[in-house]
DNA sequence: GCCGTTTTCGGCCCGACTGTTTTCAGTCG
C-alpha cells in the first residue's frame, strides 16, 4: 500500500473508534500516526520490508501501530478495523462528514434505529424520528437534511483561487465598516492549502463587532449558521462556501492569527511545547502557568519568539518538521513571487490556447518576466490541434527570427510533448532537438498499473531532449486522482538525468503538491514553476504555484525559472 | 496507543457556540 492509503485507513479507523466511544487518547494516536505517515518522505512499505529498518523510529509510531502496519501490508486490513466495521456500517464514516453530526449522535442513531445509509438517515429526519431521542430536536433534523444536501453537492472543498476571490471580496466589504482597521484571512487559506474547506476572516479595530452584523447582511450570504458576540458563520454564494468571521481586540491579534491559521497538528505541537516550558497557549495569548500572567499576544513573532522559535511561514505549519527547524534557526528563506523571472509552460492558438504568441509574450512582459517559453501540445492531442514534427520545426524557426529587443522579452520555442503509452515521445528526436525546451506530459492512458506507469516515465526520461516533467502526477483537484506510479524512483532518476520537475500553477492542478515536492527535493530534483496558461489572464496564476513551492519548503535556489536568462539556459538539461 | 530533561506509569491542547435545557453534552475549529 502507498503511504496515502495507509494513512487513510488509519484515519478512518480512528473515526470508527470515535463512534464506538473508545479511549480518546488511543484515537488520537491513530490520527497522529496517520498524519505522520501521510507526510513521510519515504514509502512505509519499503521500510517494513527492510530488516535493517524499524517503522517505530518514526515519531508517532510505536509497537501497536507498527503491528497494524504489518498486518495492513500483509492483507490490506487489520483485525480491529474489521471488528469495528462489523458493528458500524462504512457509511457511518460519511455521516461524520455531515455538519452538526458527531460521533455520539451517530452512534446513538445507528444503535437506536439500525440505519446503514445516508438515505436512511435522511428518512429518519423527514419522519421526525430524531427528535424522539433525548437532547435531540427539530433543529437538528433540519440541520441533518441540509447537511446531507451540502455533503452530496460538493464534498465541501473549494479551489484555492476561488477561496482567494471570496476572501478578497469580503475583505474589501468588511474594511468599509466604520472602525474596522484590519481584515486578515487565516486558516487553511493562509497556509495555501490547494483546496479550502471554509474561509476564516479575522477582523480587528474598535468597530469589529459591527462587522459581524454587516457580514451576515451581505447580499451573497445564503444562510447564517451561527452568530454570537465574537464570531459569525455563514454560507456565502451559490457555491455555499462557509465563511467564519471573528471579531478580535487588537491586543491579542497575534495570538488569534496564530491560533486560527493552524494547522491543527502544528498548534497541538506548539501548545505541548508551551506546556513543557511552563506556559499555556490559546487564541488570546501565551500565558505563564504560574500566576496566569500574559507573556505574549500582539504579534505572531513575539509568540514564536517566547517559545524559543523563529517565526514560521504559514505555508510550513503542518507539523512536518518546521518546529524543529525554527528551534535550530534553519527555517529556509522561502521562494517569493518577486523571485520569478519567467513562465515556461503556456499554450497559444497553434493548439488549444486562446491568444497569439505575441499576446502571451506581451502579458508576460507585463508581469515583469525576463523570458517565456511557448509550449503548445504535440500531435497525439489531436483534439487540441497538437503540433506534428513539421509544424514544431517551423515553429522553432519562427521563434529564432523574433527580435527580443523589439518584443521586450525573450521568447523560447518549446513543446508540451505527450508521453505515449509505452514511454516514447510523441515527436521524433529531430524535431525535439530543434526546440529550446521540451516538457514531457502524460495526457492519455492514465489508468496503467503502477509498474507500467513507472516504466513509461523511466523510458521518457531516457530521451535526451526532455527537460521538464509536466504536471507530474496528473491530478485534477476535486475531480481526478493522481496517476499511480513509483514517484520516488522517478524523482531520483529525473534528478540523476537533470530533468526538472514542474510545479504546475493551474489552480485545478497544483501539481506537484507539498509532500511530493519535498520528496523530489530530497532526491536532488530541481523545479520549474509554470502556469500552463491557455489564456493571457491565466499567467496571473503563478502566485498559486509559488504558494505550493513554499508549502514544499523550496527556496529560490531550487527553482530554475528564478535564474537570469543566460544562467537559466545553462541550468537546463543539456 | 505513544512517549520520556516529569522517564516504564501516568500523563496526553483549548475555547465558543448551539440546542435542548435549567446546568450541560455535543460539535466544531
Amino acid at each position: 500500500m502507498e503511504n496515502i492509503e495507509l494513512a487513510r485507513v488509519l484515519a478512518e479507523t480512528a473515526d470508527l473508534m470515535e463512534i464506538a466511544a473508545e479511549d480518546g487518547f488511543r484515537i488520537r494516536s491513530y490520527r497522529n500516526a496517520a498524519s505522520a505517515i501521510e507526510g513521510y518522505p519515504e514509502r512505509i512499505a519499503s521500510i517494513l520490508r527492510d530488516p535493517a529498518r524499524k517503522v517505530t523510529d518514526i515519531a508517532g509510531i510505536g509497537k501497536g501501530i507498527a503491528a497494524v502496519l504489518e498486518e495492513l501490508e500483509e492483507r490490506g486490513t487489520f483485525a480491529r478495523r474489521e471488528e469495528l466495521l462489523e458493528k458500524y456500517p462504512p457509511t457511518a464514516l460519511e455521516m461524520l462528514r455531515i455538519q452538526g453530526l458527531g460521533p455520539k449522535t451517530i452512534a446513538l442513531l445507528i444503535e437506536t434505529f439500525r440505519i446503514s445509509t445516508l438515505d436512511d438517515l435522511k428518512q429518519l429526519a423527514l419522519d421526525q424520528k430524531i427528535r424522539t431521542l433525548p437532547r435531540l430536536g427539530a433543529k437538528l433534523e433540519e440541520k441533518v437534511l441540509r447537511g446531507i444536501e451540502q455533503y452530496r453537492k460538493l464534498a465541501g472543498r473549494f479551489l484555492l483561487n476561488f477561496a482567494k476571490q471570496t476572501a478578497d471580496e469580503l475583505s474589501t466589504y468588511l474594511l468599509a465598516v466604520e472602525g474596522v482597521t484590519k481584515v486578515t484571512p487565516a486558516g487553511s487559506y493562509r497556509r495555501s492549502k490547494e483546496t479550502v474547506g471554509d474561509l476564516d476572516l479575522l477582523v480587528t479595530g474598535p468597530g469589529a463587532a459591527g462587522a459581524l452584523d454587516r457580514f451576515v447582511a451581505h447580499q451573497r450570504v445564503q444562510e447564517v449558521l451561527a452568530k454570537g458576540e465574537n464570531k459569525a458563520s455563514a454560507q456565502v454564494g451559490i457555491e455555499g462556501i462557509q465563511v467564519d468571521v471573528r471579531a478580535l481586540a487588537a491586543e491579542h491579534f497575534g495570538a488569534a492569527l496564530q491560533y486560527f491559521t493552524g494547522s491543527k497538528e502544528h498548534n497541538v505541537a506548539l501548545r505541548q511545547r508551551a506546556l513543557r516550558m511552563g506556559m499555556t497557549l490559546n487564541e488570546y495569548g501565551l500565558f505563564a502557568l504560574e500566576g496566569n500572567t500574559l507573556v505574549a499576544s500582539e504579534t505572531e513573532e513575539e509568540i514564536y519568539g517566547k517559545l524559543g522559535l523563529a517565526w514560521i511561514p504559514p505555508e510550513m505549519r503542518e507539523n512536518q518538521g518546521e518546529i524543529d527547524a525554527a528551534e535550530r534557526g534553519t527555517v529556509p528563506a522561502l521562494l517569493t513571487m518577486q523571485d520569478m523571472r519567467g513562465d515556461l509552460h503556456m499554450h497559444t492558438r497553434e493548439s488549444d490556447g486562446r491568444a497569439t504568441l505575441e499576446e502571451m509574450a506581451e502579458t508576460a512582459r507585463g508581469h515583469g518576466y525576463a523570458y517565456v517559453a511557448i509550449t503548445d501540445h504535440s500531435k497525439a492531442l489531436a483534439m487540441a490541434n497538437g503540433l506534428n514534427e513539421e509544424r514544431a520545426i517551423a515553429f522553432a524557426q519562427r521563434v529564432k527570427g523574433i527580435d527580443p529587443e523589439a518584443l521586450g522579452i525573450r521568447v523560447m520555442s518549446g513543446i508540451e510533448c505527450d508521453i505515449l503509452k509505452d514511454g516514447r515521445m510523441d515527436l521524433d528526436d529531430e524535431a525535439l532537438g530543434q526546440l529550446d525546451i521540451v516538457i514531457a506530459s502524460v495526457h492519455s492512458h492514465m489508468s496503467l498499473t503502477s509498474e507500467e506507469m513507472t516504466d513509461r516515465y523511466l523510458r521518457c526520461l531516457e530521451n535526451p531532449y526532455v527537460k521538464v516533467l509536466g504536471h507530474p502526477t496528473g491530478r485534477v483537484l476535486l475531480h481526478r486522482d493522481a496517476y499511480v506510479y513509483n514517484f520516488e524512483r522517478i524523482a531520483a532518476e529525473a534528478a540523476a538525468r537533470g530533468v526538472a520537475m514542474e510545479i504546475n500553477a493551474s489552480p485545478e492542478r497544483l501539481d506537484l503538491h507539498a509532500v511530493l515536492i519535498r520528496i523530489a527535493k530530497a532526491k536532488g530534483c530541481k523545479f520549474t514553476i509554470s502556469t500552463d496558461a491557455h489564456h493571457p489572464k491565466h499567467m496571473a496564476n503563478m502566485q498559486f504555484g509559488v504558494r505550493m513551492a513554499r508549502r514544499g519548503w523550496l527556496t529560490r535556489e531550487d527553482v530554475l525559472n528564478t535564474l537570469p536568462y543566460e544562467e537559466f539556459r545553462k541550468a537546463l538539461r543539456k
